[in-house]
Parts: C-alpha cells; structure tokens; sequence
DNA sequence: TTGCGTGCAAAGGTTTTGCATGGCA
DNA sequence: TGCCATGCAAAACCTTTGCACGCAA
C-alpha cells in the first residue's frame, strides 16, 4: 500500500481478519464477522478497501459462484512464486472449492499453449466436479 | 431434458435465438432481443429457461465480469457423447469455442482424481483463456 | 488543516419468488 | 383434465454511490 493512503482502523482489522483465511472469503464473511462486535463495518467500507487491496495485489479476486457474489483471496506476501499459478476446483454437490497448486496443472497450461495454441487463464478457468466426500455419499468411487 | 418438461413457444424462442449466438450471452441480452416483438418474454421466464437449459446440459454458466451480471453459453448437443471426454477452450477475447481431446488431459483427469481426490466433470468444466489470433491481436506472446 | 476514510442510507442492477392465468399433453 | 409454463410485480440480493462527519498525517 504505496500512495496517499492512510492506515486506519478498520483497514487494519479487516486485512488482520481476511489474512487469519486460508480460503476463500466474501464481502459478506468479513461484514458478518463483525457486524455483532463493539464496532461494525460498514458493507461500503469493506468493498472499497477490498478494492484498494486489489489495486495494491494483496488480493485477488475470483468470481466463480455468482449466486454468493465474489469471492476474493488473500494473497498477501506468501507469494505464489509469481505466476499465481492457482487453480480451483469446485464441488457441483456441495460447493466446497478446492485449492489446487501442483505441478501436473501448470504442465498441462504448458502443453496446451505449445500443442493446442491456447493461453489459460488461470484466474478464470474452475475444474467442476465432485469432491471426495461427496462422492461417497453418492457412492461413486 | 428429462421430459416431464412441455416444449412451449418461449422455450423454443429462446433455444432457436441463443442457438445463433456464437459468443456469450446474459439474461438481458435475451431479454432485450425479445422485447420488441410482438410477444416479449418475461425475464422470469427467461431465468426459468436458462435453468432448464443448464439442467439439460445444453448451456453452460458462468461469470465473466459480475458487473454486468451472469453469462451464459450456448454448448449444445456435442457434450452429449458420454463415452468421449472432451473438453473446451473458450477464448475469452473473441469467444472462440477450441475442442481439446488429447492425452494429456485424461492424465490430469487421473492425476487430480487419484492425488487431489477430485472428479472432474468434463461437461462442465471450461478451460478459459486466449486463443492464438487474439494473443497475437493483443500483442502477448 | 488537508484530504482520505468511514458510516449511513439510498440507488442501481441482476436474479428470484408469489400468485393468478394461460397453454401443452 | 392435470400439470407445467408464463407474466407481472414485488422482493431479495449484492454492489456502488452521495453526502456529511471523523480521523490520520
């Protein structure tokens, strides 16, 4: 956070909350996270600091179920080298998202720039499928 | 379409018009092609038909930019071949649909499923990006 | 003091829902 | 006839914006 911007209260209580997160979270996790404290956030405050955090690559944002609005990830300093190469895969039963970050993804984006001409965006593209637990209980192996 | 359903003219309407559309598509736009004709569609409707379309598998969900709200895709009946596992590339540029049906990607099918413990969807799952023209339009490598 | 940050409320837009009516099978 | 589909309107929801006040530098 470079320019003229100032260190403030809430600025500092939300980027606290959001970095205790290892997954993905909503405006309305980090409002309802303190909406019953001595003092709230306001949803507007939230969203324009998301905003500055995005600006200044602290977070990033995804929008992969519209029906709960976006989603945004702490990034922060534990960088992910620097490609973000970050995939997700997201449960269609339950919506549990999955973090994915291994190297057989990124040779495949290798392997199909080379081979099939096509640049992956990793940001926007989601592996849909089912995830362990629920194929148990559907008994799918 | 697990047929408890009935084929009515807006279903139709609405098929036949996001049929044409090679590009993505949103509610609204559906909406506004219909609104001028001498039977409009309720966007209710439209919303109730999308759902079915998904449901059936002929269209495909996804957000693009939250702003302007849902886009939807027309995939039609190509996904339909069970015993093939075909994927897409969706250039998100020019909407290019690219058919991907090669080894490596049944290998991280098994990979994510034997070491992350997920089942991937082929059907649903789209590999977002940018094809070779428009990489070369844009000027990235 | 300057000017950014905050909170409240209201607006903007998209999507969903309730209910009565219309239409397919 | 029995359901499902439709349309209208209102509600629900997320996000943005206007404005006055508060607070950091």
């Amino acid at each position: 956070m470079t320019r003229g911007a100032y260190s403030t209260k809430q600025s500092n209580r939300i980027l606290s909350y959001i970095e205790t997160l290892n997954g993905h979270f909503t405006a309305s996790d980090i409002y309802e996270h303190f909406k019953n404290t001595d003092t709230p956030v306001g949803s507007a405050t939230i969203y324009r600091q998301l905003e500055k955090f995005i600006q200044s690559g602290l977070v990033n944002r995804y929008v992969i179920d519209e029906s709960t609005g976006c989603c945004y990830e702490f990034i922060g300093d534990h960088a992910h080298s620097h490609g973000t190469e970050c995939y997700h895969c997201k449960c269609e039963s339950c919506g549990k998202l999955i973090h994915l970050d291994c190297d057989e993804i990124s040779h495949l984006n290798s392997h199909i720039l080379s081979e099939h001409n096509f640049l992956i965006n990793p940001h926007k593209t989601v592996f849909y499928g089912l995830c362990a637990d629920c194929r148990a209980k559907a008994g799918i192996r």
